[in-house]
DNA sequence: CGTTCAACCTGGGCGC
DNA sequence: TGCGCCCAGGTTGAAC
């Protein structure tokens, strides 16, 4: 679920831990398989228990709290996880509860209904091997043009699928794809390599314009309802959609019927009388 | 290099 | 009601 406007929303979201202290970690027993929490076992709640939360920041579509331990929690929300202030969906899939003193709210709290989702606790090293390089590219958020296109020119896959390459650039999803592709007039299966300059740059003012109006809406809530805000509101985007989730359904500028695709394994969507 | 498949999980929706 | 499919915002590793 959450790209990088859900979990930037997720991130401005809960800016009011900062500053708070660690008094309590709770792992909420459940008929549920257990998801990844590490450490494992009692060795969490030793290490964050009485730590300060001095940083709520975010890296393609993880949230990462800062330290004063000089460590950092990584929340990996994956395809149903949530990081809330409040009133989780269910009581069930609660994963993880951090009870917070001496800031303006008490409590995160971290829920997961199919609990592929992760929150690891690592030290510096640990964090930069997880999210620096190589292993994920830049920020698509604020990513300049010419960064857009050396990241992902050159090779022969399709750009839909160098869209996804966290490892190229980090943060943008199935969704925020599509979208903007869409808006660029690009038809997804193009390779890159293939790609004019006037055409990088057109994706590029295209994802910049989407991502910013998604975060703007406070991202997309799918209809399966899964996403919300860490105040549990909806997200607003999914009503601005052109293409994403829309196959046979008449094309918002030209009237043609979206396409639905599968590159990856992922379904992709996009419009055939708009994009080229 | 690019592609494909399976796996990790839970649950909603659909056809029968 | 139930059963069996297919689908889903993501990532990883193995195989060809």
């Amino acid at each position: 679920m959450p790209e990088l406007p859900e979990v930037e929303t997720m991130r401005r979201g809960i800016a009011a831990v900062r500053g708070a202290r660690v008094a309590e970690v709770v792992r909420p027993r459940s008929r549920l398989r257990p998801m990844t929490i590490e450490p494992a076992g009692p060795r969490l709640r030793a290490r964050l228990r009485g730590a300060a939360i001095t940083d709520v920041d975010r890296v393609g579509k993880r949230v990462v709290i800062g330290l004063d331990t000089g460590e950092r929690l990584v929340f990996e929300p994956r395809m149903t996880g949530l990081v809330l202030l409040r009133d989780p969906p269910t009581d069930e899939h609660v994963r993880l509860r951090l009870a917070l003193e001496g800031a303006a709210w008490p409590e995160l709290i971290f829920w997961d209904r199919r609990g592929l989702g992760t929150v690891r606790l690592l030290d510096e090293a640990a964090f930069r091997a997880a999210c620096g390089p190589p292993r994920l590219g830049p920020d698509a958020l604020g990513l300049p043009a010419e960064a857009l296109r050396a990241r992902l020119e050159g090779r022969r896959r399709p750009i839909k699928v160098a869209l996804l390459d966290q490892a190229a650039l980090a943060g943008v999803g199935n969704i925020y794809a599509a979208e903007a592709l869409h808006r660029a007039g690009l038809h997804p299966a193009r390779p890159c390599d293939g790609i004019a300059p006037a055409e990088w740059a057109a994706l590029h003012r295209a994802l910049q314009g989407v991502l910013e109006e998604a975060i703007r809406a406070r991202g997309s809530t799918l209809s399966d309802r899964t996403y919300r805000t860490a105040e549990s509101a909806e997200g607003g985007f999914q009503a601005s959609h052109r293409v994403y989730a829309r196959a046979g359904q008449p094309c918002r500028g030209c009237g043609a019927a979206v396409v639905r695709i599968v590159q990856a394994q992922r379904s992709t969507f996009f419009c055939p009388g708009c994009q080229r």
